[in-house]
DNA sequence: CGTCTTTGACCTGCGC
DNA sequence: GCGCAGGTCAAAGACG
């Protein structure tokens, strides 16, 4: 990545060896690469600015608006069988171990393309299967992954799904630790991680690894309700087999109300964006996904 | 009381 | 074989 090129406020994917696209909120465009936005409208995708939101939020800082006609339509999409597919197209894991302004430009973002067995950029192979489980020799499936980084002051960036902590760790060459995230939907074996980068420390990593099997919490929490999650619940309803750069977007909707509360309170910048996104009936047997055990239980 | 975070211990793979 | 680093487990405590 070139440094002197990046913008102040940005993000950028990855869902290979290398980071792609850089998108500045000021200009009202996430994907302002023509390369990457061609990719985008393969997908059917109607580009248009939808979303702002400065790093102090901790939320994506800019998204696009797909498929107008959706509109009132997200959520829950038409060919819902398809929500739990595993038709994610391989491909080459993250690494973002190492330096990920070395990685390789070459991977393609095209998601047509099957690529064998996964491994990180460094060889090394990631316990899927837990550790203390696992037999010796037993083959490791590695799910796909997806990485971000986005500028923002607080670690935890909503993305609409509950997440239970289950380890941190300190990372070499690093002041900041690195946690270990899963989703908390029992049935669900998605997974993220998040460390800050020790470059800029106002850059925080957000690596996805698998993809969610069912619909995120989205109904509105205590009136915390953002465009975001109408958004991004938009994207998986629109397209739930959709893989960037060969995985599922990792998005969903509402922020979860244990998204480490206290660090973004503690932001004094912190603002909810309050429009609030259309509810819709909870479907039958994702009531355990879409409304916690708490607001059934009152 | 259920859920979640914290954190030290443990396991595994890799490089030397 | 050893040490290191990444990843996970699980007990304990905090929180609402």
């Amino acid at each position: 990545m070139d440094n002197a090129k990046k913008p102040e406020q940005n993000t950028y994917f990855s869902s290979g060896s290398s980071w792609k696209l850089g998108g500045q909120m000021d200009d009202g465009y996430f994907f302002n690469n023509d390369q990457e936005s061609s990719i985008l409208r393969e997908f059917g995708w109607d580009l248009q600015p939808e979303i702002d939101r400065n790093y102090e939020t901790g939320s994506f800082p800019k998204f696009y608006r797909i498929d107008s006609d959706l509109e009132g339509s997200f959520l829950f999409p038409k060919n819902r069988s398809s929500q739990c597919s595993s038709q994610a197209i391989p491909i080459e894991s993250v690494d973002l171990s190492g330096d990920v302004s070395t990685s390789n430009p070459s991977v393609s973002s095209s998601s047509s393309e099957e690529l064998p067995e996964q491994s990180t950029a460094s060889g090394r192979k990631l316990p899927e299967i837990p550790n203390k489980g696992r037999k010796k020799g037993q083959e490791q499936v590695r799910q796909p992954r997806f990485a971000f980084m986005t500028k923002s002051k607080v670690d935890q960036l909503e993305d609409g799904y509950r997440w239970r902590k289950y380890g941190q760790k300190t990372v070499k060459n690093s002041p900041f630790p690195r946690s270990y995230y899963r989703c908390t939907n029992s049935k669900c074996t998605v997974k993220k991680r998040v460390e800050r980068s020790s470059e800029d420390p106002t850059i925080v990593i957000t690596t996805y690894e698998g993809q969610h099997c069912h619909y995120s919490v989205c109904f509105p929490r205590g009136g915390v309700t953002t465009r975001e999650a109408a958004f991004t619940s938009r994207l998986t309803a629109s397209n739930p087999q959709l893989y960037f750069s060969g995985m599922q977007l990792p998005l969903g909707g509402s922020m979860s109300v244990r998204q480490s509360p206290r660090v973004l309170y503690e932001e004094e910048q912190y603002q909810v964006l309050t429009e609030p996104i259309p509810q819709l009936p909870p479907d039958e047997g994702l009531l355990d996904d879409m409304v916690p055990t708490r607001m059934r239980s009152r």
